[in-house]
RNA sequence: GGGCGAUUAGCUCAGGUGGUUAGAGCGCAUCCCUGAUAAGGAUGAGGUCCGUGGUUCGAGUCCACGAUCGCCCA
């Protein structure tokens, strides 16, 4: 049982990659993560669900973002007892993996799809999908991600199909799935639909006709609505014009031509300052008729009220032709317009539209326009430039078109799932009633639906003689009702399904719908679908349902969290998931999205090869509250790591190098009872219980950031004041007690910390776990991640806390007051002074050595009296004064103006009260309720802050010369020891030639410069006894001094 | 066009329930230490808290409007 020899990892390139390969390693070896679970199987569960990343591409930084969170709280609840399984997952179906098959086949669209052949297209789509899946394995494995993959579940096995064929089969028999008409962006040269994700790619700037057209009213043929619209063609298949209920319009004559529209759009299109005739309510023309634009199409041609029409463009009154457009679809169905589409699948008029049929929609506008110009219906003719989609593919304008889909009637649970949704634990909170909130209230019908090859088929049978639905829950369902039931190995896939023949139950035959379904709902199905649910027992979802955590980035809103939430409420009346950290983007140091097209996109095999997971995970975890975007750079990334990593290793590297030296320790050795050790040590250790405390509630709490700089605070302490003041302890120390409570107080704070450590960098947390715990203890768990969640001891010290901050409140100001008077902290100085309420001096009295070492002075005063050699001032409190006058603070500020300030402190320390005259009134005010400023009087170098000010005392005697010129020869002698290639522990032969002063500092501490030096013998003089191995020359205050030195041989 | 969020030092970010001196790191300047040493530390300079109104005795913090950036949706 020893310390192991730490590798090197600063300084050093690759040395903490090598680090972290060498834990990777035992990982690997010793099963780590495997026994983590075995150790905790009998613990209550925690739920953890993998969102199934599509695996047809390269991860990014971006996943690395989301994988970290996913491993973190899953690993600090295991160290926390609980059982956390972690089963990966992988998203295989949709539209990008056809699309990534297409480009390899090179072929483009549903034509040419289904010439190549549907069987063996989706095959290389189940082989496309797991074609990145090695290089997402060893991503997840070198980030320290800790999922199971060998029994990851994949949307696209036969098993979890079936499960999600039991789920629509389920929210059919609820009367919950239904056939309607959509309006979806639809490319008329390629035949195909487009899904929102490829319509977002195609938008480009293009100008279109703007037009504004009379409608003429039925009952008043003189007067016309004016209409505008963007689109002529489709004016021949008008069925209404909407009005906003709450808008006035107006009538106005121009000259003779009588028009209708919004009030306030008449300046607007006819110009400043036209006379309005008459103002009409919207109720006065709501259900009136006018005659059509177009004569081709027979309808309604009804005035209708719709709540999206705005008088932002236009003249407020909206052309509406239900097949071309989602609101207008709406507008129809509110109104019972009739759905008239003359429009065939090619985007050619039909014959229906005499004079244009079989000509292309878009080429047809112009004619169009001239014909209504002809007739005099057009009022005016302008162009408008506007973003409009294309087909990503061929750059064909897309046309939004009517199609039957099928839906999901989600609108019928809205209510229920707002409810369940107030039970989640959204981190951020806020998007449980923003942007998830907003979500729900505004819930449509899901259209579940896509004319795809690659999906799971909707399992819907329709029969070909009365039209009924069959819907299918399974494979053994599927069997019982088929005409020619598949086999044992059937794959559910299109086109297999496609040619099973299921028998209606009017004994026609029915054959399957052609869809098949949206991925997301596949991807919502996982809690049931990847146990096979309920095919493996209505027992499976027993402890691994609803989830305790999932985690994704916010874009999953509409996405994942969704279809999870969706179904589970449909499914199962519960919640999917009861918390959930939704994440931010990672952005570039610009501010601007990571994008390929951008080339600013940083790889993480970039981070990770030249800093390691670690640090990449650090940066992730703490630099940004989870929910906000990162800047993210690898400069950011370099400082994580040397701003906490390297400090915490330096900690550790010091403590196992001194610790390992022959005087060393070892945990086995023991050390004085925690209240036998010195003020320090308690300091140390009641920071870290507050430490242990604030961590647990943080990560209980799902916030990593907070927790992280909890650590951080810690470490820096722990560096930065506890190791810094108490490094002699550790290597030179006549008190062995006193060395080894040094060594257990830092040795427990290290150790303790590798486990906080744990959740978030488990590479360099194991290391340290490893050398500071396990080799030292063969009872101990092997690694840091089969321990048990650390507890604090109870050892919190608020006094003790605050006496230490005051204390180093104090020694920064002395360091303040040393700069100002230009004395470097080598030249002792005989007093310094803290001035400052009594209460704070009772405080720092015990740590006075603390100051005086830090300082480098003989003696620490302090004064209260504000009499003696500071001014004091007061001010109100307007924390504790502000609730207890309100108003009346100003005046309460005119009556501190009054008081005295020496006066009052005195008063107050000495236990007498105060009292001031607020509006003719006394009232008695406390020690609270003033606050106290020091100000510099004359003799002393003095720094202050608010309430304590530190004064130096910087007059020299001859004793404090000396010594401070004993310091300098001291700096010297280590400097040639550095400079001649000696080992710190290597001792010498000193001699030293100089006269004067420096000859006299020599003689009064030669004691203390030869065991600072390591110098077995000493001289001074000119002319040296030995010739050295070598020699320097250095001026102290002026005067020459020559160092030489050389080698004592070391027997043995 | 709608929703959500952000805007604090040159840069990256902290700043419960409003309280009068707005913090940290990096960078910069000056310096210290030289037994944590291919490291470490200190002291400084640096801010109209995006803008404009409002509520309040008091606003970085609450409200309204606007600007810029990001995300989601249309």
């Amino acid at each position: 049982m020893s310390w192991r020899s730490l590798p090197a990892v600063v300084g050093s390139d690759g040395g903490w990659d090598a680090m972290e390969q060498a834990v990777l390693a035992r990982w690997r070896e010793d099963q780590v993560f495997a026994k983590s679970l075995e150790l905790r199987k009998d613990g209550e569960p925690f739920v953890f669900y993998e969102g199934p990343p599509t695996a047809n591409g390269r991860p990014g930084s971006h996943h690395v973002l989301s994988r970290v969170f996913k491993d973190i709280f899953p690993r600090f609840q295991t160290m926390q007892g609980r059982f956390v399984e972690r089963r990966a997952g992988w998203d295989c179906h949709g539209l990008p993996v056809e699309i990534e098959v297409e480009k390899q086949l090179g072929i483009s669209g549903k034509p040419e799809i289904e010439a190549f052949g549907i069987a063996e297209f989706n095959a290389r789509c189940r082989e496309s999908v797991s074609g990145y899946l090695d290089e997402w394995e060893r991503l997840t494995e070198r980030i320290g991600f800790w999922v199971d993959m060998s029994t990851a579940y994949r949307t696209m096995d036969a098993t979890y199909v079936e499960s999600v064929w039991w789920s629509l089969a389920a929210l059919w028999d609820k009367g919950l799935i239904y056939e309607a008409d959509k309006v979806v962006p639809y490319c008329p040269r390629c035949g195909t639909a487009l899904s929102s994700h490829e319509v977002a790619q195609g938008y480009k700037d293009v100008d279109d006709p703007s037009i504004f057209v009379r409608f003429p009213l039925t009952d008043d043929p003189t007067l016309s609505l004016l209409v505008w619209t963007t689109t002529p063609w489709t004016l021949p298949s008008n069925q209404a014009a909407a009005i906003h209920p709450n808008v006035t319009y107006a009538e106005v004559d121009n000259g003779g031509d009588r028009l209708i529209l919004a009030k306030a759009l008449v300046d607007k299109v006819f110009g400043e300052g036209t006379p309005v005739v008459r103002e009409i309510a919207a109720s006065d023309l709501v259900g009136r008729t006018y005659d059509p634009p177009f004569p081709f199409v027979p309808g309604a041609h009804r005035i209708v009220s719709a709540d999206f029409v705005t008088t932002e463009d236009g003249t407020g009154i909206v052309h509406i032709a239900p097949a071309f457009g989602e609101d207008d679809m709406a507008v129809g169905r509110a109104n019972d317009l009739p759905l008239t589409n003359p429009v065939d699948k090619q985007g050619l008029f039909t014959e229906q539209i005499t004079g244009f049929a079989g000509r292309f929609v878009k080429d047809a506008d112009r004619d169009l326009i001239a014909d209504l110009n002809s007739r005099g219906r057009l009022f005016r003719e302008l162009t408008y430039t506007h973003t409009y989609p294309h087909c990503w593919r061929c750059a064909t304008p897309l046309l939004y078109y009517a199609k039957p889909s099928w839906y999901i009637r989600t609108t019928d649970v809205r209510e229920r799932m707002m409810e369940l949704n107030q039970t989640v634990g959204w981190h951020p909170s806020r998007v449980r009633d923003g942007r998830f909130g907003r979500w729900l209230e505004d819930n449509v019908d899901w259209a579940i639906s896509r004319e795809r090859y690659w999906g799971t088929p909707l399992p819907l049978w329709r029969c070909d003689e009365c039209s009924q639905i069959t819907a299918v829950g399974g494979f053994d369902d599927l069997r019982a009702k088929a005409v020619n039931p598949p086999g044992e190995d059937f794959d559910p896939h299109r086109p297999y399904v496609d040619d099973v023949v299921v028998r209606c139950a009017c004994g026609g035959e029915a054959h399957r719908v052609p869809e098949v379904i949206d991925v997301w709902y596949d991807s919502g199905a996982m809690p049931f679908a990847q146990q096979h649910y309920p095919f493996s027992g209505e027992q499976a979802l027993e402890g691994k349902f609803p989830a305790d955590y999932i985690c994704e980035a916010q874009d999953q809103t509409r996405g994942w969290f969704y279809s999870l939430h969706a179904e589970a409420t449909m499914l199962f009346d519960s919640v999917a998931y009861r918390n959930v950290v939704c994440l931010g983007h990672i952005l570039d140091t610009d501010g601007q999205k990571m994008s390929k097209t951008k080339g600013n996109v940083i790889e993480p095999w970039t981070v990770l090869d030249k800093y390691g997971a670690d640090p990449f995970r650090w940066y992730l975890l703490t630099a940004q509250q989870a929910g906000e975007s990162f800047r993210f750079s690898l400069d950011a990334i370099e400082e994580a790591m040397r701003r906490f990593l390297l400090t915490v290793w330096n900690t550790y590297s010091f403590l196992v190098t001194y610790a390992s030296l022959p005087d060393g320790w070892s945990p086995e050795m023991g050390a004085p009872e925690v209240a036998d050790r010195p003020a320090i040590d308690q300091w140390a250790l009641a920071r870290l219980d507050e430490t242990v405390d604030e961590v647990t509630a943080q990560l209980a709490d799902y916030d990593a950031a907070t927790a992280g700089r909890a650590i951080a605070n810690f470490v820096d302490e722990l560096s930065n004041w506890y190791v810094r003041t108490c490094r002699r302890r550790f290597w030179r120390s006549d008190d062995r007690a006193d060395q080894q409570a040094a060594f257990a107080t830092l040795h427990e704070c290290l150790a303790t910390t590798a486990k906080l450590l744990a959740p978030f960098c488990p590479f360099l947390a194991d290391e340290m776990y490893v050398n500071l715990v396990a080799a030292h203890d063969s009872a101990a768990p092997s690694s840091v991640h089969l321990v048990d969640w650390p507890t604090s001891g109870g050892r919190a010290d608020p006094q003790l806390v605050h006496a230490m901050d005051e204390v180093r409140r104090a020694v920064s100001l002395g360091r303040s007051a040393r700069k100002e008077a230009k004395i470097r902290v080598r030249q002792p100085l005989a007093e310094a002074v803290v001035a400052c309420a009594p209460a704070d001096a009772a405080a720092m009295d015990a740590h006075t050595g603390l100051i005086a070492d830090e300082l480098n002075v003989k003696s620490v005063r302090f004064v209260t009296d504000p009499a003696d050699l500071l001014h004091v001032t007061i001010k109100p409190n307007y924390r504790t004064l502000g609730p207890r006058f309100g108003k009346s603070m100003p005046d309460v500020a005119t009556a501190f103006g009054a008081l005295d300030g020496p006066t009052v402190v005195n008063a107050l320390d000495g236990g007498d009260s105060v009292s001031i005259t607020v509006a003719g009134e006394s009232h008695a005010i406390g020690g609270d309720d003033v606050l106290r400023e020091v100000h510099p009087s004359e003799g002393y170098v003095v720094a202050n802050d608010g309430p304590v000010a530190v004064g130096l005392a910087t007059e020299l005697n001859d004793d404090l010369r000396l010594e401070g010129l004993a310091r300098e020869v001291i700096h010297a002698v280590q400097a040639a020891r550095k400079a001649a290639g000696l080992r710190v522990e290597e001792h010498i032969l000193l001699h030293l030639d100089g006269s004067g002063a420096i000859r006299e500092a020599v003689h009064a501490h030669g004691a203390h410069i030869q065991s600072e030096t390591l110098s077995d013998e000493i001289s001074i003089g000119h002319g040296a006894p030995f010739a050295g191995i070598h020699r320097e020359e250095h001026v102290l205050d002026g005067e020459p001094l020559a160092v030489r030195l050389d080698r004592v041989a070391t027997a043995g």
